[in-house]
DNA sequence: TGCAAACCCCAGTGGGGAACCGGAGTATAA
DNA sequence: TTATACTCCGGTTCCCCACTGGGGTTTGCA
């Protein structure tokens, strides 16, 4: 029931690139690093795992950065969340286990959990962050005058 | 996302113990755990965190074990998982990160995620298992004959 | 052409928690 | 009184998360 920090670093990282998005301009790891701080030789295998997700693409060399591939309303946090945590592929014939009736309730009940936690994952896109940090700094704005 | 063991468990104990609830009797670790597969040392831990709690009562010496301290109804799964995994008192004064408003944003996401989740267990009671097994065990008898 | 700036890959470490085991102690029914 | 159960406290093993380091390779630019 947790955010785990690497989810948590990604969505900060992704919103800093949906902000940026505009501008076709590539961002870097320490940019974004500083700008939220996060260790940055950690987010720099956050955003490979993201690239080979194919959420995000990089430009190497000087000048280079990281890019979205697509636009921040299309990206919903559920892909985000599953590709870095990484729970596709539990599909795979191994993890049968004999478990009993009891047991087999209980997974049912839990996927009902999942799912639920699953469809609020799915219904907000980065574009949707993004614009609550604006208004919630236009808020703080207002705070300061 | 994932269920972890011990609420998985502690849960399927629980079960057990609703199951006999109506007799009275106590029920031994030894009999719980050789029934589920649950390692009975193991069992014995998360049962004292369930005592403590006051979701069941023990009987000690000969003839002694765990009883349900409410009826399977009263008690839901919300109330078992968050006991288990112990996630309450997150509301001392110390967890206080100065976080960006990003980090704000997503926090507040992720509050949401959770309360859907936490729906789903609020809903559902020990009774609502049993059940569930019991008419899953009908299913299975069917398909015997 | 050189070189610095950026990404890329792989391999660790260490700290903490999950899962589990053992043993000595205590209450209780028979 | 004794066997049977729970109780308490500690230790162990293993694994994963968060993070670090040390090599690369690719690319823009002077």
């Amino acid at each position: 029931m947790e955010l785990s920090c690497k989810s948590e670093y990604a969505l900060l990282a992704l919103i800093e690139l949906s902000a940026s998005h505009g501008s076709g301009e590539p961002m870097q790891i320490r940019y974004i690093a500083t700008q939220q701080n996060i260790p940055d030789r950690y987010l720099e295998q956050l955003l490979a795992t993201l690239r080979r997700a194919g959420l995000v693409r990089s430009q190497r060399g000087a000048k280079g950065g990281y890019l979205l591939t697509r636009d921040p309303w299309q990206i919903t946090l559920f892909e985000v969340v599953s590709c870095i945590e990484g729970f596709e592929a539990q599909s795979e014939p191994e993890k049968k286990k004999p478990q009993t009736t009891e047991g087999k309730v209980i997974c049912e009940t839990w996927r009902e959990v999942q799912h639920a936690a699953e469809a609020v994952l799915q219904k907000y896109t980065l574009q949707d962050l993004l614009e609550r940090r604006n208004t919630k700094r236009q808020v703080d704005i207002m705070y300061y005058i």
